[in-house]
DNA sequence: CATGGATGTAAGTATGTACTTACTTGCAAA
DNA sequence: TTTGCAAGTAAGTACATACTTACATCCATG
C-alpha cells in the first residue's frame, strides 16, 4: 500500500502510535479518533500514549507535521516530451490522492481552525505538489515550450485541480466514473503547447 | 449573504434550529456541533431541540437533506455564446463554493460514512451543478459547437474541478492567490470549441 | 547481580455530551 | 374562561473521553 506518511523511526512505539493516530484521524476525524482506540490499534496501552506524547493533540500534531509527500521524487526534469512527463506526474499525483483521500478530507477542515498544521506537509502534499509543478511549468515557459501569457499558478490549478476534485468528491460520494487521464493531459496541453504544432 | 440553504418555513423554531445546526456543523464538524450550542445559537432551550427532532442526528440529517442549491437558476440555455455562458455559470459556481466552503469541507468526510446524506442535495450542490453542466455540454456537442471525442463528464470536471479545488484547498489554507476566471474559461474552450476558429 | 527506563495493569478523576423527566409559563383558539 | 399546545426551567441519568496516579513487570546495560 502506498502511504503518504513514512516516518524515519520505522517501528518505534512513537511511530506506531502516530501511524494509528493518522489512520483513525482519516477514518473518524479529530474528535472521533479517541486515545483509547489509537492505543489499541497501535497495540500498546493508553498510558503509554500519554507518557510518550503528553496529550492527544500533541500526538496528532506531530504526526501530521511529519507527513512528507514523495511528490518531488517523480517530478520530471523538463525532458521536453511534455505529454509523457505530465502523464507520469499526474498519474503519480492521482495515486497519492487516492491513497490518502480519507486523510486529506479530514485534514482540510482542521487546517481552517488549526493554522499551525499548515506548515511543512500542510495540506497533505498538495502545496508541495503544486509548487513543484509550478517550477516545472515555469521552466517550460522559459524554454518557450509553453505559452507564457498564462500564470504558471493558473496552469497548475488547471492541470491538478480536476484530479483533486475528482478524488475528493467522488471518493466521498462512493462513485467512480471513468476518467481518461491521458485525454486530460492532452486537453491541458492543447492550446498551451508551442512549437509543436 | 448568499446561502445554500433556504428552508421553506422561514423562521419557525425548527428552521432556526436547522440553520444553527448547519452553521455549527460547518464550523466544528458533526461531533463538534453540540446540541447545547445549537440550541443556544438558535435562541431556544435544549429541550426544545429534542422535543422537535428527537435526536441530534435527526436534526442534522433533516437539515442537510433540505439543502437545495440554486445552481440551475443560472444554467444558460445554449445561447451559442459559449464564453459568456460559461463565464456566468462558473462565476455563479465560485460564489456558491465560497459561501459554503466550510459546510462543504465538513460534509465531505461525513458523506463517506453516512451514505444516506448523499441523496438530494448530496455533496452540497456539486453533483447537481455537475449534472446541469453535463446537460449543457451535451447539448453543445449535439449542436456541433463542442468537439465530441471527449466525454461531457470529463469536460465538466475539467471546467469545474479547478474551481472546486481552488475554493476548498486555498480556503482551508487561508490563502487566496489570484485566479483569472475568464482565462480559465478561455483555456477550457481552446481546442474544445468548434466552428469558431 | 543490580539499576534504570520503558512498558503494562488497575483504578480513579473531572468534564462534557446526548438525552430524559417533571413541573411551570405564555398564548391562541374553542 | 377554559383547553391545549409549544416553549421554558431545573435537575438528573448514563456514558464516553482525556488524562492521572500508583504499583508491578520486563529487559538490556553497567
Amino acid at each position: 500500500m502506498y502511504l503518504l506518511a513514512n516516518f524515519d523511526e520505522a517501528d518505534s512505539t512513537r511511530a506506531t502510535l502516530m501511524r494509528s493516530g493518522l489512520e483513525l484521524l482519516a477514518e473518524k476525524g479529530y474528535k472521533g479518533a479517541t486515545t483509547r482506540e489509537i492505543a489499541a490499534r497501535a497495540g500498546v496501552s493508553e498510558v503509554t500514549l500519554f507518557r510518550q506524547f503528553g496529550s492527544k493533540e500533541a500526538l496528532l500534531q506531530e504526526a501530521v507535521q511529519k507527513l512528507h509527500p514523495p511528490v518531488e521524487q517523480v517530478l520530471p526534469q523538463s525532458t521536453r516530451n511534455l505529454e509523457a512527463d505530465l502523464l507520469r506526474l499526474t498519474k503519480h499525483y492521482v495515486q497519492m490522492l487516492e491513497a490518502n483521500q480519507g486523510l486529506l478530507v479530514r485534514l482540510l477542515p482542521e487546517l481552517a481552525r488549526h493554522p499551525e498544521l499548515r506548515g511543512a506537509a500542510g495540506p497533505a502534499g498538495f502545496n508541495r505538489a503544486i509548487s513543484s509543478v509550478l517550477e516545472y511549468l515555469t521552466d517550460l515557459q522559459k524554454a518557450g515550450l509553453l505559452r507564457s501569457d498564462e500564470s504558471p499558478f493558473q496552469a497548475a490549478v488547471a492541470l491538478l485541480g480536476p484530479l483533486f476534485a475528482r478524488a475528493l468528491l467522488f471518493g466521498a460520494m462512493g462513485i467512480h466514473p471513468p476518467f481518461d487521464l491521458q485525454a486530460h493531459v492532452r486537453g491541458f496541453l492543447e492550446g498551451r503547447q508551442r512549437g509543436q504544432r
